[in-house]
DNA sequence: ACAATCTGTAAGTGTATACTTACACATCGC
DNA sequence: GCGATGTGTAAGTATACACTTACAGATTGT
């Protein structure tokens, strides 16, 4: 690894490249990706320009190119980005006091306004596209949220001791048209944020503890 | 009125031009608006091309742009027309029997398949665009759409006597939220008709009837 | 040493598309 | 009758944008 000197004709990169830093595709990628992903989760699918990736990355569009083969091919990535993160800030909430559970922590983490949550928009861009691979990976990623929910309902009911009348699976779909809902009430900004995360806390326990009569 | 001759070069008006028929702007508006909320519906709002909107309705692009200035403003009316469209489907449903209630004939409605469905995609369209008066539309829409089924879930408990713990504001909410999943449901055909049915009203009846304890 | 390769910048290209203009003909008010 | 208006067709225009190509300098393998 060497230093060198060139021009540096006001790059952005500069930095790295005169550190003689070169990162290969695939740390570039795992860079980009989050850069991306906020970039389709504020724009959309189609309002998102590559022009407008490449800037927030702070390169040239063809570098983008040369990691992936097409802005759909981003955005699959970015599909699976979110899943990831997602999962990630999920983990790392604060253990469940006063007698919550981990289903409770989450439900008011969703009822929150926090930087994760335009991500949503990025899955609403998604189904707009009448696009099969576009469609497989919304699909996977709901599966796995779902499949995620369930159990973390499960665990919740063996600990209230809930005896249950919608099983964990439906509750889990229940619980993330709640989330659906909330979002789009924070975005049309139609509740203000304490009624957002009254109405989850509500409904959510409702369906959480479905059953408990 | 007169009939009249021209060479009606394969005009797909000709059957109105030739008959003398001449469509005020107003009955011109209510006659596309249809066809045009059905594709946006399919194709979102930046997927619709004006070219196309033309084309499902019949007559040149410039005959659009006389009824309305823009793209946006055909999109704001169409968001309108769901709204009445919707309302007149719900309000043609035909008349709760073996001791069901008009929340539940909605409930179900919603859940199955049939062509109106597909409006939910005109809502996510709305989203995505950062656009005021859009924004303002679609907040419009929710809270009417929230407003009838706070009133259908009241009708609801009253015919079933159910003491409440969640108001019926909450509850509409939260139905609503338990529709868009659905939609959701369904555009990735991730349940088959008769799960999301089945989902659709064991989450539903939980949410109508919480507090029947 | 040097050809092949990689990483960056800069400048395209071809197409799609929202919206406009030109124009021909029919109708209407007077 | 005739200018103003309205309704239709057809052919633009100006722009935005996904994706490409050209190329310069540095690195690497042998």
């Amino acid at each position: 690894m060497l230093f060198w000197l060139n021009l540096c004709r006001g790059s952005v990169n500069e930095k790295e490249r005169c550190l003689g830093i070169s990162l290969s595709a695939d740390q570039k990628r795992e860079r980009f990706l989050p850069k991306i992903s906020q970039c389709f989760a504020e724009n959309g699918f189609r309002g998102t320009t590559t022009a407008k990736l490449a800037q927030v990355c702070e390169v040239r569009e063809n570098v983008l190119y040369r990691i992936w083969p097409s802005k759909k091919e981003m955005f699959l990535d970015c599909i699976e980005h979110i899943y990831e993160l997602t999962m990630e800030l999920w983990e790392e909430l604060p253990e469940p006091t006063d007698g919550r559970t981990r289903a409770e922590m989450i439900l008011l983490y969703q009822a929150e306004d926090h930087g994760l949550l335009r991500y949503y928009r990025l899955v609403f861009a998604g189904l707009l596209e009448d696009d099969p691979d576009i469609r497989k990976a919304l699909r996977k990623l709901y599966r796995q949220f779902q499949a995620f929910i369930t159990q973390t309902t499960e665990e919740h009911r063996q600990q209230k001791d809930v005896s249950e009348t919608l099983n964990s699976d439906t509750s889990a779909w229940a619980l993330m048209g709640l989330a659906a809902m909330v979002d789009i009430q924070r975005e049309l900004r139609i509740l203000t944020s304490a009624e957002r995360e009254k109405f989850m806390i509500e409904a959510g326990t409702e369906i959480l503890e479905s059953g408990k009569r």
